[in-house]
DNA sequence: CATATATCAGATAAATTTTTCTGATTTAAT
DNA sequence: ATTAAATCAGAAAAATTTATCTGATATATG
């Protein structure tokens, strides 16, 4: 199981990431980003067309082409990644699975959770791609 | 999607908790916890096995049979619930999905998501079911 | 213009999770 | 004893998510 974020987010997060250490002149293709992250090709593909509709990543099609980053990587925070992916529900939903958790109608972890929700989404909203990008590329050549 | 626990798991906490705020020597059959939750009967009973194989629910079978919680409300958390039915990967597993993320070898949010993560442990570890009971009542009553 | 190599779109397959069903066993009450 | 009502165990079905495949289209290059 993944931990908040679904697969596809995860391997959303991961090539833009990748990406984001690499000059945004030149492309990467999805077989390339697949290996870099340890994916598999297709998914991070489908992926990839995702976060290309969002306008987070450009592609070019045709012989060279592949993908890139479509901001500058100060522009871009993980929120956004995670938000065209996922959608807000994380943000949005009990914890506990309650359905109409609200300050009126709180669950018994209500105030708490929020807190730590609000922290996580500050977590991804705060530095930008280029503020992670050495501890990124320091992780990625490990991989 | 759920937040960070399975369906499973969200029914588990759900269940006890409701049970909580009941008194232990009353029994309470899987068809009237999966009204009270308002979930499916069967899923509910899946879920209460578990939770009866970990010791936190007890049961007892035949005519007038049912569940009830096995420990004393003062002594049971959130946490062991979580546990006994997810397992402990969430409190573990890298919240980007990298592999072997560590302090030696970080992602890009490492320490902060490790904080969020610790302080998410402690809200479940922190209050017993007792703590919660008048959070509970209001909102299983709301249900 | 032809060819090789990309993305892109959508269908399909596989895997996992969620939900339901079936039958066996247990037990209280008559 | 017999019966009714419950858990329990495991299979099966449905739904969702993850992963792969296929074909269409686009484009750089010779």
């Amino acid at each position: 199981m993944t931990v908040i974020f679904s697969k596809k987010c995860e391997i959303g997060l991961q090539a833009v990431l990748f990406l984001s250490t690499q000059n945004s002149n030149t492309l990467f293709n999805a077989h390339k980003i697949a290996e870099k992250v340890k994916q598999p090709k297709e998914f991070v593909s489908k992926v990839l067309q995702i976060l290309t509709k969002s306008g987070i990543v450009g592609s070019k099609k045709g012989k060279n082409g592949g993908f890139f980053l479509a901001k500058s990587p100060a522009e871009v925070k993980l929120i956004e990644i995670v938000l065209a992916i996922d959608g807000k529900s994380v943000f949005e939903n009990c914890v506990l699975g309650f359905p109409a958790c609200s300050n009126d109608n709180p669950c018994p972890v209500h105030n708490q959770w929020g807190k730590l929700r609000d922290e996580a989404y500050l977590m991804l909203s705060k530095e930008s791609l280029s503020d992670l990008k050495y501890k990124t590329l320091k992780k990625i050549v490990s991989l």
